[in-house]
DNA sequence: ATACAGATCATCT
DNA sequence: GATGATCTGTATT
């Protein structure tokens, strides 16, 4: 994973980094899954967290590509995002669903049950003992969260929608998964696959 | 399978 | 004081 991939337009970021490897090291324990759900955004649409300006709570969207925006949601979750683009623009991808791999034990402690361990942007944070001290690490040299090489995914295997849980810029078909995978945090719309 | 209510708090107005 | 890039349990079809 270089720095040079994440500094494209966010939504191709949000293609590419689909099948890459995130990886937590906490206590000496590895907890990884695959990127197999992710939303793209952008300060030039409405529903972004920098379309009004940089805050002390988004500064990270704006920071060097690679770097990570952890924020704190309705009062239960955290989510996490990959900033992207350039330095000083606010353009971010929201990392929604991993497909898990190393360390599932642990994150079936963290996350307090067996199922749906990674399938949501919060949840996954829960899994991965991800939250706000790790708002602004660098992803791409950081030994307690980073991105890693994982799988190459074909470009007829990414399925894109509108993405979830907003208000405004609604119609922006900016969220991107895998065509069925089982990990993606909800169902498929209709008749897709 | 889908729908809804309630929890709960950091952040911004 | 209002809002929100969510999750969970419960109820209903």
């Amino acid at each position: 994973m270089e720095a040079k991939e994440l500094a494209g337009d966010v939504r191709t970021v949000a293609r590419r980094l689909l099948g890459m490897r995130l990886v937590r090291v906490e206590a000496g324990k590895v907890r990884s899954g695959f990127i197999v759900e992710s939303e793209a955004y952008h300060e030039t649409e409405a529903a972004s967290h920098s379309h009004r300006g940089q805050t002390p709570r988004n500064r990270a969207m704006f920071g060097p590509p690679g770097t990570a925006y952890v924020y704190y949601i309705y009062g239960n979750s955290y989510c996490m995002n990959v900033a992207c683009e350039s330095t000083g623009v606010g353009a971010a991808v929201l990392l929604r669903a991993l497909e898990p791999e190393l360390g599932q034990e642990l994150m079936i402690q963290a996350r307090g049950r067996k199922d749906n361990l990674t399938s949501g942007p919060g949840r996954l944070c829960q899994a991965l003992g991800i939250d706000r001290r790790l708002d602004g690490v660098d992803l791409l040299r950081d030994d307690r969260l980073y991105l890693a090489q994982g799988f190459e995914i074909r470009e007829d295997h990414v399925f894109s929608t509108t993405r979830i849980g907003i208000t405004k810029s609604a119609e922006l078909p900016w969220r991107y998964l895998v065509s069925g995978n089982p990990h993606v945090s909800r169902p498929r719309p209709h008749g897709a696959r």
